[in-house]
DNA sequence: GCCAACGTTGGC
DNA sequence: GCCAACGTTGGC
């Protein structure tokens, strides 16, 4: 089982509109790193749902639920998609602020790299955040 | 292969 | 709205 982190702009797709649909297809990506981080998921692997731009908080836990193929919405490159499905919301929104002032998570990629949209999380990083959001799985 | 210019992301 | 960080593009 492997942790990951994926990041949505709730004002175009929030973890709320993923409960809404019950699975979406996870397109669009279109950064080298990302989308190997896609590749790289495995059916069952969780990931935890942030809001950027807005909320700027972990707010629920998505879980992979079909594995890496050909992205439709490419027009050219090489590009992939997973499917997520919605795991369960958290307790309570775990924001940035908070995380940043987590020593545990310093080394977390969402700190360490704000741009990237799709990175692992150590099981040791997703546990401590799943305790900060008062929520067990 | 290098690097400048440009575009995008995302926090503040 | 601004700006820093990063990725991509394209000329040389």
């Amino acid at each position: 089982m492997n942790y990951w982190l994926v990041k949505s702009e709730p004002f175009v797709f929030s973890y709320d509109d993923l409960v809404r649909d019950g699975v979406t297809r996870w397109d669009g990506v279109r950064n080298y790193q990302a989308r190997n981080n896609l590749r790289a998921m495995k059916e069952g692997d969780l990931c935890l749902f942030y809001h950027s731009n807005e909320g700027l908080a972990v707010v629920g836990i998505a879980k992979v639920s079909k594995e890496y193929y050909p992205d439709p919405t490419a027009e050219k490159g090489d590009w992939s998609v997973v499917e997520l499905q919605p795991y369960k919301a958290v307790q309570e929104p775990l924001t940035l602020a908070t995380i940043k002032q987590h020593p545990m998570l310093d080394q977390l990629g969402l700190v360490r790299n704000p741009r990237l949209s799709v990175m692992p999380v150590s099981s040791d990083e997703f546990f401590i955040i799943l305790d900060l959001c008062k929520t067990t799985i």
